[in-house]
DNA sequence: CTGACATCTGAATAATTGTTCATATGTTGG
DNA sequence: CCAACATATGAACAATTATTCAGATGTCAG
């Protein structure tokens, strides 16, 4: 019995093959999403998360400022910020000896703000109802 | 000498120590950022990426299926489900020996939408209720 | 020029993370 | 009950990634 059985090219069992099929072929392409899991990589560390939100907040910081805002040491914070300036997330002026950063990406920009809006340090935009005399749960 | 330079509480060296106090003061919580950073990591690894993007497109899939658009193995899809489901980002109703999968947090969808749109993909966007893409025939 | 300084870099280590294999759990039909 | 199946899980291994240390580069003041 169990007619809603198929199997796919590769000898693998499917439930709903016509679904498989629509869904793949949606799918963004592995360049693309390749090139999306790395942005979201770079959003995915604690201290690149505090550089990036520093220099939403500052607009334009030096290193040794960007190491006291986010505890880190002036050495893993340059290896931070060259990974971003590879990735062109972030954007550097050097002024004498001093080298300047800022945020460089709207893209980045948005998801960052998004990201924030959702952890509870800003307001969300969820339909929940929040009255001003609720305390704890 | 030296008028623009002064040092914190650790003896660390700051060009604009009033800024950085105005930074430090505006940064999420280190449990607010290590929530964030936790989500974007969720969603910087391409496999768990194009599950996610499966099951954005498909509403709701089985493990079986959801192997075959990601071209990961049944395991492997069963490991980094169980991860999204710890972290509610999905979540599963089980029928009989089979396990469908949805995606269950607005938040999350959101990054996704932004993300995807953002790399030239642009995904249908259908509207929201892929919750319930029953299909019965 | 020289010495103090700010930042950058490479290489090694340490820590985290993904993948696989083997097996466990729970379900269905006979 | 049993065998076939869908999914889940743990532990071992492989791969990736962060952090540190030592030293390099380039800048400024004298």
């Amino acid at each position: 019995m169990a007619a809603r059985e198929a199997v796919d090219e590769c000898g693998v069992k499917l439930v709903d093959p016509d679904k498989v099929d629509v869904v793949r072929a949606a799918l963004p392409s592995d360049h693309d999403i390749a090139e999306l899991a790395d942005v979201f990589s770079l959003l995915g560390d604690p201290g690149r998360l505090r550089l990036l939100t520093s220099l939403l907040e500052g607009g334009e910081l030096c290193v040794c400022d960007l190491a006291a805002t986010t505890a880190m040491s002036e050495s893993a914070v340059s290896h931070a910020l060259r990974l971003l300036r590879a990735h062109r997330v972030v954007s550097v002026s050097r002024r004498g000896r001093m080298a300047y950063y800022r945020l460089d990406d709207a893209h980045v920009r948005m998801l960052l703000d998004l990201g924030l809006t959702h952890t509870g340090h800003t307001i969300a935009v969820h339909p929940e109802r929040t009255a001003h005399a609720q305390k704890d749960q």
